[in-house]
DNA sequence: TCTGGGGTCCTTTATCGG
DNA sequence: TCTGCCGATAAAGGACCC
């Protein structure tokens, strides 16, 4: 076993509300809505099914969202708990798919291939898991198999909630022609834009584009990697190693700010729980950066590197300070986020073995 | 009073040393 | 010495994802 390359891609169903529903069960029968403040400036993490049938969806303003539905249950995210849940799920998961790459904590690809020989024996591992998660967690989960991570993610979004699309070796193509292009992976709001705006709004128009009208709407290597995928093309392997790259923490004010001292000492307390973090972890970072979200939503950022790299809450609020005022300098304005990000990390331990 | 927070990856541009 | 080119690396921005 195992030669074949059969991917399924997990989706839980509404995983936070699915979670604040087993933990609170009078609210099953109610719109639920996971997010932030709805009189502030909060937007919506997951909703269950019944508030959806509001128009209500993730991303959407708490408010829109309060506009839409008076009457729905509006509560915070409470992260930790949904680690709990999420931990469960997926040693539940390995019990029958032991390779696994986590892409989220409501989401994941399963090497399906590793424990089925074909297409049939994959549903039947498919139908396990999610007999498997329900049993030990009480959610559900919808499933999508097939030859590669794309199509194996489309077809889990196929049948929503709970349920399992198979897409067998050879009909990839076919199955994904018909959605929207939106749908795949990697198109986002920009390139959906620039395709409809040329008459490609299916994944088969697509996959069916020449490379001169590719490189057109699509320039740089993101044409020919979405037009691939488009035809069920998708060479990424499962990625098994989790390692952390970068560590950030923002923060949107209630209100917009332009005290310099106010935005220093907000970045000096992000700074400190970056470096928490950091030594938490035993790793150094070699790169600060500072992020500002303007009024007009426009982004800035600045960043800066060290030879050696740092841990210390004091020393990246400094620099981060240094950065913000840099930024501020470039273009002054009011500022309704400020954020601390820090890269080039590296562990102690591999230090010492320098 | 539209529009979070935590990430990743890619591209472009600037800068610096042969 | 001036100029151009090349490659490496940093910095900044942008698109995207959950």
């Amino acid at each position: 076993m195992g030669a074949r390359l059969i991917v399924a891609h997990l989706d839980l169903d509404a995983f936070f509300a699915a979670v604040e529903e087993l933990e609170e069960p009078e609210l099953r029968t109610k719109p639920l809505i996971v997010g932030g403040d709805p009189h502030g400036r909060g937007v919506v993490a997951t909703a269950n099914y019944q508030a959806r049938t509001f128009g209500i969806h993730s991303a959407m303003s708490c408010a829109e969202a309060l506009r839409r539905c008076p009457h729905a249950v509006f509560v915070r995210p409470r992260h930790a708990v949904y680690r709990e849940y999420s931990q469960h799920v997926w040693e539940t998961v390995r019990g029958v798919v032991p390779t696994v790459e986590r892409t989220g904590l409501d989401e994941g690809y399963l090497d399906v291939g590793e424990v089925a020989e074909d297409f049939l024996g994959a549903r039947k591992v498919a139908e396990a898991v999610q007999t498997a998660v329900r049993a030990a967690t009480s959610l559900t989960c919808a499933l999508g198999v097939s030859t590669s991570k794309v199509v194996a993610k489309i077809a889990s979004d196929h049948r929503k909630p709970g349920g399992l699309t198979v897409v067998p070796a050879g009909t990839e193509a076919r199955f994904l022609a018909p959605f929207a292009v939106r749908r795949l992976p990697g198109v986002g709001p920009k390139a959906e834009q620039r395709l409809v705006a040329a008459g490609v709004e299916t994944v088969g128009a697509l996959a069916g584009l020449g490379d001169g009208e590719l490189k057109r709407l699509l320039p740089g290597s993101v044409g020919r990697v979405l037009r691939d995928r488009a035809r069920g093309i998708d060479p990424r392997p499962l990625e098994l190693s989790t390692e952390r790259i970068s560590i950030s923490v923002e923060n949107t004010f209630e209100r917009d700010l332009t005290d310099r001292a106010q935005l220093h000492a907000e970045l000096r307390g992000m700074a400190r729980q970056v470096a928490e973090h950091l030594q938490k972890t035993g790793r150094t970072a070699r790169t600060v950066s500072t992020k500002v979200r303007y009024t007009d939503f426009s982004i800035r950022s600045r960043s800066t590197s060290l030879r050696v790299g740092i841990d210390d809450g004091e020393q990246i609020g400094d620099l981060a300070c240094g950065l913000l005022d840099r930024a501020l300098a470039d273009r002054p304005g009011a500022l309704r986020l400020v954020g601390v990000g820090v890269s080039g990390l590296a562990s102690h331990q591999q230090l010492a073995l320098v």
